[in-house]
DNA sequence: GTTAGTACCTTGCTTTATGTAGTAGTGTGT
DNA sequence: ACACACTACTACATAAAGCAAGGTACTAAC
């Protein structure tokens, strides 16, 4: 998969994650890698920047089986954030929709 | 907008149009710009890069009031690859959407 | 005690695209 | 002569994102 289509794209699909359930970061790569592949790599300096930054807040919990669980939650700006960037996504791939398909059946060529 | 976004689509943009009609570097700027905006700093290393890997040849005409244009002509390896992107692009997108919608509703939260 | 799965984290590499700014030349209008 | 729109081109700087790889640590299974 192009690499380069991910870029800026992970941001949005993580804080939309997170926005419908507190995650925490191993669930992370799991959840979204079945759609979009993501390394550990990319998501723990990612969470870490969303916090840095007041668009989360974390809480631990026990885990059955491994290590305490580090869970995200959204605050309101991270809300606000994943909003703004869900609608320039969506403005942003429908242009290049717009661009792949508009220029079909040819034109003046002036 | 995001700048990111636009990595690695900008080539797909510029082979769906170029393969709906030869166009000029010049001429590419102005119409991608409608919807996504493209420096000329972008167009010429990118037509380049295309023509040095056989997606397209070009070929000069005389223009009314400047320089003469350089047109663009996809070829055969070119649609191929303009099919190719367009297909991840699609897939890559539809994959975004998935992840941003998807989590809508709730989930057990386990 | 060794392996494997869960879970967290960091460093540094690679990529590689995009944009800025500048060069250069043509034709039109004043 | 000068400015401006059209047209092509390039060197450098900017940007930052994502990934590979490595490290820590807990639990369970063999």
């Amino acid at each position: 998969m192009n690499v380069q289509f991910k870029k800026g794209v992970l941001d949005l699909c993580v804080l939309a994650v997170v926005a419908e359930g507190d995650c925490y970061g191993y669930e992370l790569v799991k959840r979204i890698s079945e759609n979009i592949e993501i390394a550990e790599g990319t998501i723990y300096p990612l969470l870490r920047k969303f916090q840095n930054e007041g668009y989360c807040e974390t809480y631990l919990t026990e885990s059955s089986g491994g290590p305490p669980r580090k869970y995200y939650r959204l605050t309101v700006a991270g809300r606000r954030m994943r909003d703004q960037l869900i609608a320039e996504w969506t403005k942003f791939s429908k242009s290049v929709d717009t661009i792949i398909t508009a220029n079909k059946g040819g034109r003046s060529n002036g």
